[in-house]
RNA sequence: GGCCCUGUGGCGGAAUUGGUAGACGCGUCGGAUUCAAAAUCCGAUUCCUUCGGGAGUGCCGGUUCGAUUCCGGCCGGGGCUACCA
């Protein structure tokens, strides 16, 4: 390399970390509560401590870093915080075959993938760090439960779990593979355990109506929230069991949306696990077999699809609320959810796809009661498709001619006058089953005792810590077969009991995360005043669509509930103001012949265009784009990019080309491009340092023009989360600079502002062009430039002239000329005048400004 | 199955409320520089063309002076959800 060619170029390894030291030494991305400033809270998910940055990490806390250093510089006291999502089963699995401490794993992950982290240059405030695993932050979240749980939104209650009868555990559904436990394969079975609950139920239609605020949400994610809420208004009622000596039960309650169709009824089918199935088992030969045989069964959605639909008839006949001597039969089904509606329903076969399944496969009765408007009634019969559209109601005798609607009001009238039901809501959500049988999560604060139920634990005894010695091969659940944890006295009565070995879904971790940020070191409660009510709620919160429903729910939840029990303000019930979800990072995939995947540094290109493996030349298959996965090895490591390249380049290729919330796809060439921009920028920058030509005043003001259209445009652009089109046009700022024949003071500003305008997405570079430049102090916390508004519009303006909607030419015309000024230019025209051929034209439009069109 | 999103050059993508389709970048081609290459700089780049024009934003149709944008139908791609009664 050449001496020239060295000072010319820009040094990433040397530049970038300088830069960082001195944020670092002057504090200043440290939040403080400043009265004078408006603030801005702005927050990334936050990682679970894998033990490397991934790519998709770099795309996500960049954008964010957009975001942050932009309201900073636009005079916002901007708190933008990071930690650690550490507990999870990863630590568990890493502790049963390494026999290493899952704490032990952790912190390790955390400290190597902080330094990571530290290198891309995020103007994080780092003194605001926490783990979800520190004891001084569970410690809190314990402290929360047992509010909650006083504030009576936790309950304990039975469910179905999936139960590994070899390793004695319960497996998550992700655990269950073919219907096999994942690690002893052995078949899984469904069993009941006694479980803690978060009521989320209870606020459904609360968090349902919510939703319409959360103006700055995606549509996509509020829909899907909604979808999940999954409000449906039927009607409960009771159809009466024929006598008979089966059992007592005088009616059974089913819940329906399509009470029009009750003449259409043929059977009622009823959950295995209802309680009336449940009764008749012992007395129904062959029921209990088929039971046994359903719960086999897994409860993952695989197994469920795959599950075929089976019924069992019990014998029993209940009696349409309309006509006392027709019965229908009664099935125990499988297909029907205990926990939705009542666990009955009736089944409508002519206008149910799963129903008519159901009466074909059992040879029962399917009648039309719905006729489609272009169908004759006499005539219309259903075959092997239900009808499900809209008609008016035939074969049910009081209802017959009405609509859908008319025939749901009419029945709902009915039955409830007959007080044999009424209408009601349902929701599709459940309760949130928090107890995992895991030992690496928040311990459960409470006390099982003989006497006194299930006790709080004392809030002075927190926190409930997890022992250091566990022994992650004993059989069952460790926290379980821990010698000395689980025994303790009852804080009620005093007398021996246990507490709970469970743990907190790691969701539990993640729903309050965000409020401790505002004051994390506070040792005596979760949240202080003074602190939530200032940097509360989140103005922006950034993170992967797949935390769409769970975790976004789950946290509007917990704040709701953090505010019933004091701990949050009344203006924090919903945590995050805008919500932003970025697309992921895709790479091509790789095959070598042998069909063995293929990461991109194991192949080499051939000249004749596609790739080779590097070790053999052997012919490789590229694949589609898909998102980077450990599987497939079409990943790249960050770590090895920001080396290669400078964190500054690989943070402006993931904000370049590709909106922020659609996938991008990574190439070589790509970030390749990337560096050369920084490279062209660079030479603009150590150009313009030493230059002192005078050049034209023309020049000088096109520049200043193009300059403060940057501003304006780039502004806009960062506000609007268009990070693609702001880097486009510091591209044309960049064009333009580097075009101009202008004065070297000139190009000297515009190369300031232009540090200015880049640096939310390559800070380092910006700083140090900054410096070189002549800009004061220390750009990070300079003010971000305006642009003034008489600088963005030229005087003359380019119209151009249409014929019949086609462009035929353009005119030069001053920006407020009077319209039959323009007409008659347009007209003028020799294009115009060609297609005119001498006649008038029919009509002109002539849109100020814009655009004129002649209609001939 | 249900709900939703999406379709623009070779590629990623731009296009205020309906008003110049293809900004900006990548790639490609041509030129300059170089002994040569890399790097860099300049120019061209939707397609067809008889150089007048013609066609063009998945396909077919509609509304409009004017449609990538609005409406209806069809086709392709993607996402979420999934026995929800």
């Amino acid at each position: 390399m050449s001496e020239a060619s060295a000072t010319a170029r820009y040094n990433a390894a040397e530049i970038e970390p300088k830069w960082r030291a001195v944020w670092d030494d002057a504090a200043t991305f440290e939040a403080r509560r400043d009265p004078d400033k408006p603030k801005y809270y702005v927050l990334e998910m936050f990682p679970y401590p894998s033990g490397r940055i991934h790519i998709g990490h770099v795309r996500n806390y960049a954008m964010g870093d957009v975001i942050a250093r932009f309201k900073r510089a636009r005079g916002f006291s901007v708190l933008h915080p990071m930690g650690w999502d550490a507990f999870g089963l990863p630590a568990e699995n890493a502790a049963v075959e390494r026999g290493v401490h899952p704490a032990t794993w952790t912190y390790e992950n955390i400290a190597a993938m902080r330094d990571q982290l530290k290198t891309i240059g995020l103007s994080l405030d780092w003194s605001r760090e926490f783990a979800t695993c520190d004891p001084s932050y569970y410690k809190h979240q314990q402290r929360l439960f047992i509010d909650m749980m006083e504030g009576g939104f936790v309950h304990q209650k039975s469910s179905m779990v999936n139960w590994d009868p070899v390793d004695n555990t319960v497996l998550a559904n992700e655990q269950v593979i073919d219907g096999k436990g994942w690690r002893s394969g052995a078949p899984v079975e469904r069993r009941e355990l006694t479980q803690w609950f978060f009521k989320i139920s209870d606020m459904a239609e609360e968090l349902l109506d919510a939703i319409d605020g959360l103006e700055k949400w995606p549509d996509k994610v509020r829909l899907m929230q909604r979808n999940w809420i999954g409000k449906s208004t039927g009607l409960e009622f009771r159809f009466a069991i024929a006598p008979n000596e089966l059992t007592e039960e005088r009616d059974l309650t089913v819940y329906t949306t399509r009470h029009d169709t009750l003449f259409g009824a043929s059977f009622c089918a009823v959950s295995i696990d209802h309680p009336l199935i449940k009764s008749l088992e012992p007395k129904v030969d062959g029921l209990s077999a088929f039971t046994t045989d359903c719960r086999k069964t897994g409860t993952s959605e695989e197994a469920i699809e795959k599950a075929e639909k089976k019924g069992f008839d019990t014998g029993l006949r209940v009696k349409h609320p309309f006509d006392a001597e027709w019965e229908l039969p009664v099935y125990a089904a499988n297909f029907v959810l205990m926990d939705y509606g009542t666990g009955a329903v009736f089944g409508c076969p002519a206008h149910d796809q799963r129903d008519l399944d159901f009466a074909r496969k059992y040879g029962l009765s399917v009648t039309p009661v719905v006729c489609p408007s272009d169908k004759e009634a006499e005539t219309f019969s259903v075959g092997d498709e239900a009808y499900v559209g809209p008609g008016r109601i035939v074969n049910s005798r009081f209802l017959d001619g009405m609509t859908v609607e008319n025939a749901k009001a009419e029945v709902a009238k009915r039955i409830s006058a007959m007080e044999q039901g009424e209408e009601k809501t349902n929701y599709r959500l459940r309760d949130w089953g928090v107890s995992r049988q895991r030992s690496w999560g928040c311990p459960i604060p409470v006390i099982h005792c003989e006497t006194c139920g299930a006790v709080p634990a004392p809030v002075e005894s927190l926190p409930i810590e997890l022992p250091e010695d566990i022994d992650f091969q004993a059989q069952g659940k460790p926290l379980n077969a821990h010698p000395t944890f689980k025994h303790v006295d009852c804080p009620k009565c005093g007398r021996a009991a246990v507490r709970d070995t469970d743990t907190m879904d790691t969701f539990a971790d993640s729903s309050w995360y965000f409020a401790r940020f505002c004051n994390p070191h506070a040792e005596d409660a979760p949240t202080v005043p003074e602190e939530v009510a200032y940097w509360m709620n989140v103005d922006q919160y950034i993170g992967g669509v797949e935390h769409a429903i769970l975790h976004l729910l789950y946290s509007r939840f917990w704040a709701r509930a953090m505010q019933r029990t004091g701990w949050l303000p009344e203006t924090a019930s919903e945590p995050f103001d805008a919500l932003f979800t970025q697309g992921m990072v895709c790479h091509e995939t790789y095959q070598g012949p042998d069909g063995k995947w293929l990461a991109p540094d194991e192949i080499k290109p051939v000249e004749s265009g596609g790739y080779v493996r590097a070790s053999d030349g052997a012919a490789v298959t590229v694949g589609p784009s898909v998102k980077m996965s450990k599987s497939k090895k079409n990943v790249v490591d960050p770590v090895d990019i920001i080396e290669q390249y400078g964190a500054d380049t690989a943070r402006w290729f993931m904000l370049s080309d590709s909106p922020p919330e659609r996938d991008v796809e990574w190439t070589t060439a790509g970030v390749e491009g990337a560096w050369r921009f920084m490279q062209r920028l660079w030479r603009l920058v150590v150009e313009a340092e030493g230059a002192d030509d005078a050049g034209s005043a023309a020049e000088d003001e096109t520049l200043k023009k193009a300059m403060h259209r940057a501003i304006d445009g780039v502004t806009r652009d960062i506000e609007g989360f268009a990070f693609n089109k702001a880097v486009a046009r510091i591209y044309e700022l960049t064009n333009a600079i580097s075009r101009s024949d202008g004065s070297a003071e000139m190009r000297r500003e515009a190369l300031r502002a232009l540090a200015q305008l880049i640096a939310p997405m390559t800070p380092h570079f910006a700083e140090e062009a900054w410096s070189r430049l002549g800009g004061a102090g220390m750009l990070a916390e300079a003010a971000w430039p305006t642009a003034d508004p008489s600088l963005l519009e030229d005087d003359a303006i380019t119209m151009p002239i249409q014929v019949n909607g086609k462009k035929r030419a353009e005119i030069s015309v001053s920006k407020d000329a009077d319209k039959a000024d323009v007409e008659a230019m347009a007209l003028a025209e020799e294009s115009v005048q060609r297609f005119l051929d001498g006649a008038p034209p029919k009509k002109v439009i002539v849109v100020p400004g814009r655009i004129v069109n002649v209609v001939i």
